[in-house]
DNA sequence: GTCTATATTTGGATAGAC
DNA sequence: GTCTATCCAAATATAGAC
């Protein structure tokens, strides 16, 4: 009978997550991403047959899916304004205070696959259309809520580009302090 | 008597920052920088005895050189707002107005040595500071006009962050035309 | 499903000729 | 100062035992 898996998949995801945000695309090797999921190379293969570009897509659907749930607030909450900051608290503790590297930012860096650079694009346009949609509601114009969104976006990636460089969070906790007046104007 | 250098100083450190800009520390393999300065692997070595880390500082250095030029109106002009305008203008360019990765961001990536990091820190910093000195000249508050050129510097990285995932330097651009409100309030 | 072992290529780095 | 040649470690990837 088949022997059940040593970790499973969420598990494993954000174990090979943690490795490519910290060291992007081709700096995450095959042995730092065995070593981090406790699993041999060749484990990792039997997993991700077409190698370190499906490993990566995998890890962007994990923080799609994780999304959703941070997203959840500013989605549904009827007091706009509320649901904006409920989910800015959400994605602060998602991103360690602003110490933590966003996959958004070095996935996509030279050596990646297109498809990995695209499904990274997919999830960074999810997380801006739900930041439009929001505005939306709040009442901004069509494009205003557009741009805004875009800018809260470059806001917040840029706060946690300050956190790496400097191993300070405050900016990226202010960005997401503004959230819910950057969207709603 | 001794050969003349091939490639002079200033554009093989440009070389070395395209493959840096694009790639990060780990992802800019020794093959990859020579085919783009044009050296083979020893030459490289040549000038640069200390390999790969001794080439990421030398490219700091250069931006560092670069952006003093990119800095200088938002350092001199008497008429603060005027300099930060023109000084956003020139950093704009600078950036291919906003399609172009930034050092800053990717040469920190893990597999830097600390050494990198720490100068890329520095760079950072004097940039950040130099806005600062600007949002004081134009009357902010000590703390206020740290504060600012902190966030500043946060969304531009981050339209930059944009920029790579979605090849379009709109939100960029937007940063770098609020940039006089940012730091002067 | 995970492992050891291995094939193959690319990585960083050095020696020595020109 | 640049090159070819070379060394060795680390990279990606596969085969086959358990």
């Amino acid at each position: 009978m088949a022997r059940p898996p040593s970790v499973h998949d969420d598990e494993l995801y954000d174990r090979l997550a943690e490795v490519f945000r910290t060291a992007g695309y081709e700096g995450a090797s095959l042995g730092a991403l065995a070593e981090s999921t406790g699993l041999k190379r060749a484990s990792l293969y039997h997993r991700f047959p077409d190698g370190k570009a499906q490993m990566a897509e995998a890890v962007l659907g994990r923080v799609e899916r994780l999304f959703d749930g941070l997203l959840e607030p500013m989605r549904t909450d009827p007091d706009v304004r509320a649901g904006i900051a409920r989910s800015a608290a959400r994605i602060a503790e998602f991103y360690g205070g602003g110490l933590l590297s966003c996959v958004l930012d070095t996935l996509p860096l030279s050596g990646a696959p297109d498809r990995v650079r695209l499904r990274a694009a997919a999830v960074a346009d999810g997380w801006i259309s739900a930041m439009a949609d929001a505005a939306r509601r709040g009442g901004r114009a069509e494009d205003d809520a557009r741009s805004a969104a875009e800018d809260a976006f470059a806001q917040v990636e840029g706060g946690l580009v300050y956190g790496r460089l400097f191993g300070d969070g405050t900016p990226f906790r202010r960005a997401l302090a503004r959230l819910p007046d950057l969207l709603l104007g």
